[in-house]
DNA sequence: GTAAAAATTTAGATTAGTCTAAAAAAATAT
DNA sequence: ATATTTTTTTAGACTAATCTAAATTTTTAC
């Protein structure tokens, strides 16, 4: 059983190592979790003991098994509620984040089952990122960023990353969203802006942008 | 801005003292948190520090009107959830109280605006209580529970007081639930004990039953 | 109206999560 | 390869919420 507190550094710990493919230092995990290096440690020892995280000394922590079952549940949570607050609250894009940050740390198992099964068992919550099954399984899909592409390409948006409420409140304003028809009309060598077709309108984008908007790879 | 354990105490000692009506003493409160003296006291200071509560020593507490509609957000946030687990989610009746915990601590003004506009603005709670609207307002109800009626006594059920998941349970069964049309057939001097047609059905409750069946006064 | 019982408060300690400042280890720079 | 810088850990302290045990106040009982 995890504390809230200890739930949120895991999930800190799972993102940015990358869903547990590198390990992360403490300096990191002060900076995503606003807290300072000392407090860290401590926290990083509480999860080793509850054995979610292995812990080498000056060398950084890495999800186990186990803690990445546990983090998967969170986003599990996190993702499903975002989901029931965009299509069924009729909430915004970018005002669900915050809120679903309180609302994934309710313990009640049946409650996730039941809001799955309302939501009609969504594979994607509404910024395109999938929700993971209640056996804690994520299917990770192969996207990339519209900036890799090469003029002429064609296809859906899959998904955006959420990052930032401006640059998601931006997104929503050009109709950047999964789902949404996309072609690359135009790139600029010099800054990397680009011109693109968003469900049929014509619109210039920075680099920074087109490195927030993603398409099956 | 009252932490999670200070909006737990607050709603008990709302509760206790029946909407502010009269004063709750420390170990009344103890045995309601399931705490000890020393640390209803210790809460207590603090709560009285918030403004919340007032407090006479050795003489028990009082909500303020600060207090109360504070309580009363949290409460109206509790019922509000408790709608949504049993008319959206499909909950069974006594399956919500402990899962309406924790929800109604969630901190978004907006959600639970949403909220309400989504279950169209709901007046009772699944078990007949008024849920307090946006400003803080309870309509309270000419209640009296059945054990006071004569015979002959026809109508419909209000209220079923939600104490008690075992109670709720047997009170699913026998389909008592608020709206439900009941009429008192007889009642044995003895024990107390109703005949009553409930939905078109009759059925013997004992006393206890009929002091948690409420209907409009 | 005082003595015993009950209720309440105070005192001092504990745990979770955090902090600052100091110590220790690792990385880096010449 | 040694000194400096950076990163991390340890040590010691603080707050919120809790506890036990002792002290105090109120109530009750004769």
């Amino acid at each position: 059983m995890l504390s809230l507190t200890e739930e949120n550094y895991l999930k800190a710990i799972y993102h940015l190592s990358d869903g547990g493919n590198r390990s992360v230092l403490t300096n990191e995990l002060a900076e995503a979790m606003n807290t300072k290096a000392a407090s860290v440690t401590d926290m990083v020892k509480k999860l080793s003991a509850k054995a979610v995280i292995s812990h080498e000394k000056y060398y950084g922590v890495n999800v186990t098994s186990k803690g990445k079952s546990e983090a998967l549940m969170v986003i599990r949570k996190h993702r499903l509620w975002e989901t029931f607050l965009v299509q069924k609250l009729g909430f915004a894009w970018d005002e669900v984040h915050e809120v679903a940050e309180q609302l994934e740390h309710i313990n009640s198992a049946r409650l996730i089952e039941k809001l799955d099964e309302f939501l009609g068992y969504p594979k994607v919550d509404p910024h395109g990122d999938p929700i993971p099954d209640n056996k804690g399984k994520l299917k990770i899909l192969p996207q990339i960023a519209i900036d890799q592409l090469n003029i002429g390409y064609q296809g859906k948006i899959a998904a955006v990353k959420d990052s930032d409420s401006n640059l998601l409140k931006y997104l929503d304003k050009i109709e950047a969203r999964p789902g949404t028809k996309i072609k690359i009309l135009g790139k600029e060598d010099y800054d990397g802006s680009m011109e693109i077709l968003i469900a049929d309108h014509r619109i210039f984008i920075s680099k920074e942008v087109s490195q927030n908007i993603l398409v099956i790879e």
